[in-house]
RNA sequence: GGCGGAGUAGCUCAGUGGUAGAGCAGGGGACUCAUAAGCCCUUGGUCACAGGUUCAAAUCCUGUCUCCGCUACCA
């Protein structure tokens, strides 16, 4: 893979009707840890997380709390503000939906999609519920009384049809399905790039982009007659409606990149590298979103990656279900890194996967506390202690070095597949080879043979540990996209500089600095060692509550 | 119903024709640099079930059972 001059990565803009639970923040660390190695690495890079602030629920919500829509919401992102620092998330931009600029571009994309004949004034029916707006068939109970909404029971359902605008995707589908062919990376894992293609070939239908009744959203620029909807006094005509759902949801992703105003951020960054996606919008991403972008005359983005669940008891974590773990809970017990590290490592990121606190606590101290942590504890103790805190320098002792060549490979390559849980298990396996080279070479032997004047034990004595330092030094560097917090620690500890800042930015190209014996040539001195990550008694690790 | 995926040790999973594997959890041991960590050894499986092909099947074929994903307008 050629190295990229710009990264742009985004995930899906969360809901913003409630505090994130773990599970909605799980995809924004991926990502992150992405957007970290890519920094780190040197490469130009954009990072774009935000809320989706607009629709029918949050407007009722707002009101039944007796409040309005955008002090609601306000509320709401200052919630995942706070989750997303404890999670040491760095997005370059924390991106609303309410923001000015991207109500500019989800409308300028109206106004394109219009001006290439894309759009078109039909008919939506459906089930409204008076109390709240339109429903979607899957969302509508049947009982003996007849259809009604799921939270408004006592209310009688109406079948409404109104006059609403439609995007021509049908008009996308043989375009489509030779994307899907020419670009065989566009939707991964390859699973949900077959279902999304079956679904393409099953044929393509029209969908609505607009409401009539809502008036909680972005203005619909347009008027049915073509004209626009824009007022003398520059306010919007509510007539026009307001743009529904996926005009300005998916619309973020461009906003973020620059567009419409700044045409040149946004030649630097569109088409997106990587979209961070649930399942549950695979198809919005894969096959809408292309469309919408397609009429506006923009590529699509280059990749679109779609996770699975976290599962309790293989049920999905879910708001709803109040099932779900509390990232700011999480994150005292084992850290903001311990955090991001037991999720990535114990969920895998192509499928649901079953997590449970205990399965956290047990991979924190298993994995952070006792494999690596106490593998720099030991190792630095040693090194201060056999050479009175001076660095041994690496040496030619062992066959770390031949299998930190190999652990690299396959971790880079693990990584940049999105395969978090296997490339962290490819620098795990090193990690315990470390360890046992310890106990094969049992340094503290060695060291007292040298102390008795044995010169072979002496080199020996370096040797070994120079490498385990130097060991230390590889794996905390390249799992500092993971635990960008210990990491600067770590290397201090080792008496390293950790050049980048905090958000991963500056620093030396990171590849550069991941070859064995990169630093051979500087000379430094150990600081007294830390547990970095302290072992977790597992009576105190119990969620604060359910 | 259609298409696709999965059923392997207590848990999470790897293993696409050649004597059943890893990590964690459980048990034992030797050591002592270390966060009572690490290291070594070890208990544990009729590889969903029933047939079939083959010298040989977790692996290929057929059938059955169970679970999951997709099968259009939720933010």
């Amino acid at each position: 893979m050629s190295p990229h001059d710009r990264y742009y990565i985004t995930t899906a803009i969360a809901y913003a009707n409630n505090r994130p639970g773990l599970h909605t923040l799980y995809e924004v660390v991926g990502a992150d840890v992405l957007a970290r190695w890519h920094r780190m690495k040197g490469d130009r890079t954009r990072f774009l997380t935000g809320i989706d602030e607009h629709s029918v629920n949050i407007a009722q919500r707002a009101a039944e709390l007796g409040t309005t829509p955008k002090a609601f919401v306000d509320e709401n992102v200052a919630l995942f503000k706070t989750a997303e620092d404890a999670l040491l998330i760095s997005p370059d931009r924390f991106i609303r939906t309410t923001d000015p600029d991207h109500i500019r571009a989800a409308q300028e994309m109206v106004r394109r999609a219009y001006a290439n004949g894309d759009i078109y004034v039909g008919d939506y029916e459906g089930w409204y519920c008076p109390a709240e707006g339109f429903k979607a068939p899957s969302d509508v109970l049947e009982t003996a009384q007849g259809t009604r909404c799921p939270n408004h029971p006592t209310v009688a359902l109406q079948w409404l049809s109104e006059h609403n605008w439609f995007l021509r995707l049908s008009a996308y589908q043989e375009r489509l399905e030779k994307h899907f062919e020419e670009h065989p990376e566009f939707v991964q894992p390859d699973f949900r790039r077959n279902e999304m293609l079956g679904f393409i070939r099953g044929g393509l239908e029209d969908f609505s982009i607009s409401r009539s009744g809502a008036s909680w959203g972005i203005p619909f620029p347009i008027m049915p007659d073509g004209s626009s909807a824009q007022l003398p006094d520059g306010s919007w005509n509510p007539a026009a409606g307001t743009i529904y759902v996926w005009y300005d949801a998916l619309i973020n992703y461009v906003t973020g990149a620059g567009f419409p105003d700044d045409k040149e951020a946004f030649e630097l960054w569109w088409p997106a590298d990587l979209h961070v996606i649930g399942k549950d919008i695979a198809r919005f991403h894969t096959i809408y979103w292309p469309a919408m972008l397609w009429s506006a005359g923009l590529e699509a983005p280059r990749r679109v990656w779609v996770h699975g669940w976290l599962l309790a008891q293989g049920e999905r974590m879910s708001k709803s279900m109040g099932n779900f773990l509390d990232p700011v809970d999480v994150v005292r017990t084992l850290g903001g890194d311990g955090a991001r590290y037991v999720m990535l490592r114990e969920v895998a990121f192509d499928r649901d996967t079953d997590v449970s606190w205990d399965s956290f606590v047990r991979r924190y101290n298993a994995d952070l506390a006792n494999d690596f942590g106490n593998l720099l504890n030991r190792t630095i103790s040693m090194a201060n202690r056999y050479f009175d805190g001076e660095r041994p320098a690496v040496g030619p002792a062992a066959g770390l070095a031949a299998a930190w060549t190999e652990t690299l490979a396959r971790y880079i390559e693990r990584l940049e597949g999105c395969l978090f849980h296997d490339a962290l298990a490819t620098l795990w396996e090193f990690v315990g080879a470390a360890n046992r080279l310890v106990d094969a070479e049992q340094p503290w032997a060695l060291a007292k043979a040298s102390k008795a004047g044995d010169q072979d034990a002496t080199r020996r004595l370096k040797a070994v540990l120079g490498d385990l330092v130097e060991a230390c030094r590889l794996v905390s560097l390249a799992a500092a996209p993971f635990i960008p917090g210990a990491a600067p620690r770590a290397l201090a500890q080792l008496g390293y500089e950790y050049g980048y800042a905090a958000d991963g930015n500056g620093g030396p190209a990171l590849l550069d600095d991941l070859r064995w014996g990169a630093r051979a040539e500087q000379a430094g001195r150990l600081a007294t060692a830390e547990p970095l990550f302290p072992r977790i008694e597992t009576e105190a690790a119990t969620p604060a509550a359910g």
